[in-house]
DNA sequence: TAAGGATTGTTATATAATTAACATAAATGC
DNA sequence: GCATTTATGTTAATTATATAACAATCCTTA
């Protein structure tokens, strides 16, 4: 399906934002765009952006430029975003809570399937639509519904011994949102980490540092 | 004070790691690291942290390593944490609330003045300890307490013209979790965007593309 | 349908980032 | 207090990333 097998992560990380550009254009109606265009929008150059596309095929035409609508379906297949992969939450916090009425999971690539909590004061609950299981009840339902990813939004302490049982149960894909290495455990997980606290000190740094 | 002028942002990008395993190493009493012991928790080369430390300056002595505290010290400094730059909340929905509570920003370098929100069912309301104010008090507000820096935790569409408003107040410096790109209306602002739909796309095309 | 203009895909070059090498200096141990 | 070990700071080499150049190709239009 792709040109080569070893994209580098500055191509992948810059995918959803080519993705998210493309939708707004076509939302806009506008039907074809250059690489001189679009790399004005993702403020970077031509070049950049021909090289970007060509690591997974020639998506434009010569003369032409590309069509918004098609380039954006292709993006989308190479993210995999209709894949619709099984997640579960797990933590139901402040934080956990507010990310599952804040993003769209399913035009991101995951069916959000169940949310788990150890707090007995949060069970039961609903956020989002859905209702918040004690845990005792993961196994049973990641078993049954396939779930391939977790999405963890819970406190550092605690990460370490729900991480080993929810990679018992052959979860290996991970949105980490706390401070704990993931990877340095299990070795053949996939993680995404988002740690706000760095960005904000990056922010500092840079308030620290500019002019 | 620093050794060079132009730090890249890749460097700049590790300094909040090597900050929080510093402080980690310092609780659990560790007293000296070395460039190799520090490699290795950093999931990178002793090179590397000798590179980036050198950005900055000396910190370590040959044949024994760097002191755990002093290290720590340094990059605090570096960072900026210790600055207490005042910042605002603007948008408390959700997501605004929940990293409200979620986060330490005295640790962070920051210190969190008022929350802001145009919803005139949240005003008056609490949320970490702060009123959320209607926005006609914006301008008295951010005059009399002197406020650096705007957290936007607003949708894209009200994005623009909060920003006018912050900027025409001499607000320039962002942390940014709209789609908006704010650097493309006003050239002199620092941002610091966190995208976490980019993020959990990145997730899935890894998923898509992991075996 | 042929000529001119536009824009790609791709190769070459330049820049940036990471890793390796090593001389120097301090700490440790005998 | 001397030899050995350790580990830095720094320069050199390598690798990765971004930009520039350009030939090939398709669109446009007259």
């Amino acid at each position: 399906m792709s040109k080569s097998d070893s994209i580098s992560m500055s191509v992948i990380r810059r995918l959803p934002r080519y993705y998210r550009f493309l939708c707004e254009l076509d939302d806009r109606g506008v039907e074809r765009i250059s690489s001189t265009e679009l790399s004005k929008i993702m403020n970077s150059t031509a070049s950049q952006v021909r090289q970007d596309l060509n690591c997974f095929g020639g998506f434009g035409q010569q003369g032409y430029g590309y069509t918004v609508k098609g380039l954006r379906d292709e993006i989308k297949k190479i993210l995999g975003l209709d894949k619709g992969y099984k997640a579960i939450m797990f933590g139901a916090g402040n934080f956990g809570a507010a990310i599952l009425n804040y993003l769209d999971f399913n035009n991101l690539g995951f069916e959000l399937a169940g949310c788990f909590d150890t707090d007995k004061n949060k069970q039961g609950k609903q956020i989002g639509g859905l209702t918040i299981m004690e845990d005792s009840l993961l196994d049973s339902f990641c078993a049954e519904n396939k779930i391939e990813a977790a999405f963890l939004c819970i406190p550092k302490e605690s990460v370490e011994s729900i991480l080993d049982k929810l990679y018992g149960l052959g979860i290996k894909n991970y949105w980490n949102f706390s401070h704990y290495d993931l990877s340095s455990k299990y070795s053949d997980v996939v993680v995404e980490n988002v740690h706000l606290s760095d960005s904000l000190m990056t922010l500092c740094y840079r308030m620290n540092n500019s002019k």
